[in-house]
DNA sequence: GCGACAG
DNA sequence: ATCTTGTCGC
């Protein structure tokens, strides 16, 4: 990973940058998100936030609303409003008085989101799809339990012939980089090569709980890995992250493309008995879109395809084991 | 109030 | 993703 270094050092940097909100003045988790480098990250500053560890030192209560508003606070919003009245804010009924003046908008930042968009920018160019035949004999499927700071990725390995799980792994790493909508790629794919080099059989494909190339910026977590590895993938992912479904998916019709901006991004694909809502396939790297659908569909008795299901049920469970 | 953006 | 009692439907 190309900026491994600067994915580790991001919350950090983060705090340091609401270090830098002056005392007397007050600034907005859409502001700290944008200078992070993007306003995707609004949601992830506040977990961040919340999740400070040096209250003394980093001042979250300067952190509102970007309407004015106080915005929560972990030991209440009277104390946030006690914080900042001394500190010389005026609160009025939980709303911040001559806001636009005292508003800190002027942070020094190397915007790190920006930095690795640009990463993602270039590997797009490599994503292959479309030369593969689809004759993958050994699948597999990986997934991410969390607790707090600690991941436990697993990978579930298949005999494609026999439709059995051959070889199962879950290890335990250390992730520091929040949840971002469209950055996932760089929160999960450290724990996932991880428990990935674990294997003893080498997968002719993996099947991701994630998107492939159904992505903004078509670089999703599986087309990520699959560069990363070099090994085909396919992503799947249980909600929709961007595009337009052409058509109803329902018994009578399991399959539905997803076009954004007019071109194929990926298909929605209703499966399983009790599923009501689709799951979203698309190509990582080195995957067709039609063999992508092909596979996931082979390995749904259940909504989600077995061996990504698999995984998910291992790391969960050695995540509970271990609390 | 609506819309809502993988995990 | 996680936090978690109760409720709904097959």
């Amino acid at each position: 990973m190309e900026n491994l270094s600067l994915i580790r050092s991001f919350r950090e940097k983060f705090y340091s940058l609401v270090s830098q909100i002056p005392e007397g003045r007050v600034s907005t988790y859409g502001e700290l998100a944008r200078s992070l480098g993007s306003n995707r990250a609004a949601r992830a500053v506040g977990k961040m936030l919340n999740e400070n560890p040096r209250p003394e030192v980093v001042p979250c209560h300067r952190v509102v609303k970007s309407d004015g508003t106080l915005g929560g606070y972990d030991r209440g919003k009277e104390e946030k409003k006690k914080l900042l009245e001394k500190e010389g804010v005026s609160v009025e009924d939980e709303e911040i008085v001559n806001f636009e003046e005292v508003l800190f908008t002027d942070f020094q930042s190397d915007k790190p989101l920006e930095t690795l968009r640009e990463e993602q920018m270039e590997l797009k160019e490599k994503v292959s799809f479309g030369d593969d035949e689809g004759d993958f004999a050994t699948i597999a499927g990986v997934d991410v339990s969390y607790s707090e700071q600690r991941a436990y990725p697993a990978i579930s390995l298949w005999d494609r012939k026999k439709k059995e799980e051959k070889e199962a792994y879950v290890t335990k790493v250390e992730v520091d980089f929040p949840y971002i909508p469209t950055f996932l790629a760089f929160r999960e794919l450290p724990p996932l090569l991880d428990v990935l080099s674990e294997a003893e059989t080498k997968p002719d494909v993996v099947m991701v709980d994630g998107n492939g190339v159904m992505h903004p910026h078509e670089m999703g977590l599986a087309s990520h890995l699959g560069l990363e590895t070099k090994i085909p993938t396919v992503g799947v992912a249980k909600s929709k992250l961007c595009g337009k479904i052409m058509e109803d998916v329902d018994k009578q019709n399991r399959v539905s493309e997803v076009r954004k901006d007019g071109s194929l991004i990926g298909h929605a694909v209703l499966e399983g008995e009790r599923a009501k809502n689709p799951i979203y396939v698309s190509p990582g790297h080195k995957v067709s879109h039609e063999n992508a659908v092909d596979l996931v569909r082979e390995f749904c008795q259940y909504k989600v395809p077995d061996p990504i299901r698999r995984a998910h049920i291992k790391a969960t469970k050695r995540r509970k084991k271990d609390e």
